[in-house]
DNA sequence: TTGCTCCTCACGTCACGTGAGGTGGC
DNA sequence: TTGCTCCTCACGTCACGTGAGGTGGC
């Protein structure tokens, strides 16, 4: 049987543009070409040839893999290594999505936690459960905070798993030489770096949600405060300053927005 | 401070080409262009946004996606969707590709069983397992087995677990009106078709590899009759002849490559 | 003069898809 | 004449990389 161009097209599920692509790439040819129309004709043993090829590039193999495979092969085992080159490359490529993929959605469960965030404003008594840390402590004023991060990002990398923090030893506030420790959830400890590694104890928190620049933070110890009062509450050991929302990875962002819990243990 | 483009190239480890790019796709422009010689300088503004640029990149957004981007976030939180969006798009992608690796570790594991098969060509007595198996019995010649397989593959698809094969219950060789049960193990039952489904049970079989054309398998079962004599052993129900290898997914291959097991259940 | 860094412009990539404009036979 | 099917040719895609050929300042 010999068909024209239209019909092969829907028999083989190949566009017609694609059929005289691979004409012209010699790839598939047609079994006869009228010389005066151009118009082409195939018949069943092109129909297996297009079959194979729609097959091989279902496989994701490339125009010239497919020349290649037709001029090297006749038999199935004979491609047996252009199926281990081609499934080293797909799995390869698998596992670069992967990590995208997994970045993505990190960042999309970031995100949907600050929203969720941003809606609880009360103050609230929880417990934070034991987390393990990798912490610079050091003596300076609170804009140093920052470079320690950057330490322990660039030190713990891949390992980091929660959000920064920053933890305050002295009594008040003190605006040089304030005793601090810059943390970071970790799940593996490391050594050798700037970092110091421990394990933080489980605490019962009263928890409060600041959202604008840290220079108006100072509203949320005072609510803080109040409330200790008035439920009589005691502290243990140092607040926690959870930066939950700074300036982004992307975006430095509007302060207005930014996010901070403050966690003070109570006994 | 100011950099040439190819400082501000290593800085940022996008190549010069790239920058140019950029730079003409109106995405990084240069914080200064010298009119006379053309020449670009970039700045440390200009080095947050190539930063940025990079790592979008890297989360295989597209440059389109990225002018977007700047154009309408100002804000890590207002990326959100795009996360989403482009999360599902490499998801789809990895299913792609997961299936392709899947089919091509199957051809890879066919191939390699067949290239172990070729080298044992002993006679040999082994135990098969039990088999869910579909299958279609009918009487006819040898050669219409083919077009049952056909059926069955199309039924089973990708419930298909192992090779085709066909169990013979006349007590000799028909050429026509043989009793044949064209067979195909699947991993799960199905109904309505035209394939019945039961479960084969576990046999003590003798087996032999069979290399070449169909024509010749006479050969084979010479031996296997000589074996059993010899050994005096009884059969134990229908004969099978394994389809290990035959005309090809890809080629036909050359019949004297082919492959057939025959196994003699015994008791 | 040589070397270095920068520039623009044109072309290639990969597997087709999208027209525009035209033909031949019912 | 209209409709259908076929044709060729040119251009677009995406994010750059690869030259060729040239410039300006040390």
């Amino acid at each position: 049987m010999e068909y024209q161009i239209g019909e092969f097209s829907r028999i083989t599920r190949l566009s017609i543009k694609t059929l005289r692509y691979y004409h012209e790439e010699g790839l598939l040819a047609p079994s006869f070409v009228d010389q005066d129309s151009g118009s082409r004709y195939y018949n069943d043993k092109s129909r297996a040839r297009a079959r194979m090829i729609r097959e091989l590039r279902a496989l994701d193999f490339s125009i010239k893999d497919i020349k290649e495979i037709v001029q090297n092969c006749e038999d199935d085992s004979d491609m047996y290594n252009y199926f281990v080159n081609k499934s080293r490359e797909i799995s390869g490529r698998i596992e670069s999505y992967r990590r995208i993929e997994e970045r993505l959605t990190s960042m999309i469960r970031l995100e949907e936690e600050v929203f969720m965030l941003n809606k609880s404003q009360e103050i609230q008594i929880k417990q934070v459960g034991e987390q393990l840390i990798a912490s610079i402590r050091f003596k300076g004023i609170y804009s140093d905070t920052g470079k320690k991060f950057g330490l322990l990002f660039k030190e713990c990398g891949r390992f980091v798993c929660g959000r920064p923090f920053s933890m305050y030893y002295d009594e008040g506030y003190k605006e040089q030489d304030a005793d601090i420790e810059a943390c970071v959830p970790v799940s593996k400890s490391a050594s050798g770096g700037d970092a110091a590694y421990r394990k933080l104890a489980p605490a019962r928190v009263v928890s409060i949600i600041h959202v604008g620049s840290y220079e108006t933070i100072g509203e949320a110890y005072e609510k803080i405060y109040n409330y200790a009062k008035k439920n009589n509450l005691s502290y243990a050991g140092p607040a926690r300053e959870i930066y939950v929302k700074g300036p982004g990875m992307f975006f430095a962002g509007n302060p207005k927005k930014y996010i901070t819990e403050i966690q003070f243990p109570i006994h």
